[in-house]
DNA sequence: AATTTCATCAACCGCTTTACG
DNA sequence: GCGTAAAGCGGTTGATGAAAT
C-alpha cells in the first residue's frame, strides 16, 4: 500500500490557520465550484499547506454546513446512543448527526460523554457496568467482548421483538378484534425485526459474519467507512427511514385515534431508543451521583 | 499577582481503504 | 492482479484559555 507523503515538506506551514489563509482556501473551493483534488489545491490555490491540511481544514471548519455551538442535550443522548450501536465509527456517527464533524463529536466523546459515562461507573467502550466488565471478562477476552457487544444488542433487540411478535400474536388469536389495543401497542420492536430480516440488516449481519472478531472493536473493521462502515450508517438511516415511512403509513391510514407523533424526530427516537436501554438521565449535570 | 492544573478543540500523524492505470 | 496515489478515518498531540491554588 502506497502511502501519501506527509507534510513536512520543506517550505510547507503547519499549525493554526489564519483567517487570510481561510479565505484564500474558501474563495479557491467557491470560484472553482469544488476542492477538486485535495493535492494539487495548495499549489493552484496559492498556500503554502499540504492538501491533507486544507481538506482537514475544509471539512472540519471552513464548509458552509458545518453547524457551530455546543451540542444540545439532545445530540448527546444521540452520539452516546450511536456509539452503543457503532462504536468509534466517529464518521458513521456523524453522518447522523447534520452540522457536525466527526472531529468535533471525537472531541465530545473523549472530553464530556466518556467521563461522564466512567463517573457512572459505565464503561465507555462497552456501555456496561465497569464492575461487569472487571470481574467477568479477562484482557485476552477483552477485544472480542468489545467487538461483540455491539452485534449483542442487535441481537438481544431482534429476540426480544421476535418475544413481543409472539406474545401478541397469542394475544391475538385470543382477541380477532383488529381494532383491540393490541394493534395499537405496537412498539420499536417490530420495525426493528422487520429491518432486521429485511436486505438492510441482511447488509449488517454479512459485514459481521465477514469480519474477524476479535480483530476488531465492532462489527465493522476499523478505518473502513467508505464501505463497511458505510453499511452500518446505511442501516442506520435505512432504519430510521423505514420507521418513519411506517409511521407515516399508520397515521394516514388509520382514524385519528392514532396518536403517534408523525416527524422524524420521532421516528428518529423510537430507533434509537430501542436497541439501548441505559438511562440518559445522567446527562443532565445534577444527576451525577457516582463519585469514581 | 503569579503559578499550576485542567479542559477544550483544532490540527497533525499514521494507518487503511479506494480508485485507477 | 499489482502497484501507486489519493482520500478517509481514528488516535493523539499541543496550543490556548479558564479555573484553582
Amino acid at each position: 500500500m502506497g502511502r501519501a507523503p506527509c507534510c513536512d515538506k520543506m517550505g510547507l506551514k503547519k499549525g493554526p490557520w489564519t483567517p487570510e489563509e481561510d479565505e484564500i482556501l474558501v474563495n479557491f473551493i467557491n470560484n472553482n465550484g469544488g476542492h477538486g483534488s485535495w493535492r494539487s489545491l495548495p499549489k493552484l490555490a496559492g498556500l503554502l499547506r499540504c492538501g491533507k491540511s486544507c481538506r482537514l481544514r475544509w471539512t472540519n471548519y471552513l464548509r458552509p454546513d458545518i453547524k457551530r455551538g455546543p451540542f444540545t442535550l439532545e445530540e448527546e443522548k444521540l452520539v452516546i446512543q450511536l456509539h452503543g450501536i457503532l462504536g468509534n465509527r466517529w464518521a458513521a456517527i456523524s453522518s447522523q448527526l447534520p452540522g457536525r464533524t466527526d472531529n468535533e463529536i471525537k472531541n465530545l466523546w473523549n472530553t464530556h460523554l466518556k467521563k461522564r459515562l466512567i463517573r457512572m461507573g459505565l464503561d465507555p467502550q462497552t456501555h456496561l457496568p465497569m464492575a461487569y466488565s472487571c470481574y467477568h471478562l479477562d484482557k485476552a477476552h477483552y477485544a472480542s467482548s468489545v467487538s461483540t457487544r455491539h452485534m449483542a444488542q442487535w441481537e438481544s433487540a431482534r429476540l426480544e421483538a421476535e418475544a413481543r411478535l409472539s406474545r401478541e400474536s397469542s394475544l391475538f388469536n385470543n382477541n380477532p378484534n383488529p381494532n383491540s389495543v393490541v394493534g395499537s401497542d405496537k412498539t420499536a420492536s417490530d420495525y426493528f425485526l422487520r429491518i432486521w430480516n429485511s436486505e438492510v440488516g441482511e447488509s449488517f449481519r454479512s459485514v459481521r459474519k465477514s469480519d474477524d472478531i476479535t480483530s476488531c472493536q465492532s462489527p465493522i473493521s476499523p478505518g473502513s467507512s467508505s464501505n463497511k462502515c458505510g453499511s452500518v450508517s446505511a442501516v442506520t438511516t435505512e432504519l430510521a427511514s423505514n420507521v418513519k415511512e411506517d409511521l407515516e403509513w399508520r397515521n394516514s391510514d388509520s382514524s385519528s385515534s392514532n396518536d403517534l407523533e408523525d416527524s422524524s424526530d420521532t421516528a428518529l427516537q423510537l430507533l434509537l431508543d430501542f436497541p439501548i436501554n441505559n438511562d440518559m438521565s445522567f446527562l443532565e449535570e445534577s444527576s451525577f451521583i457516582c463519585p469514581l
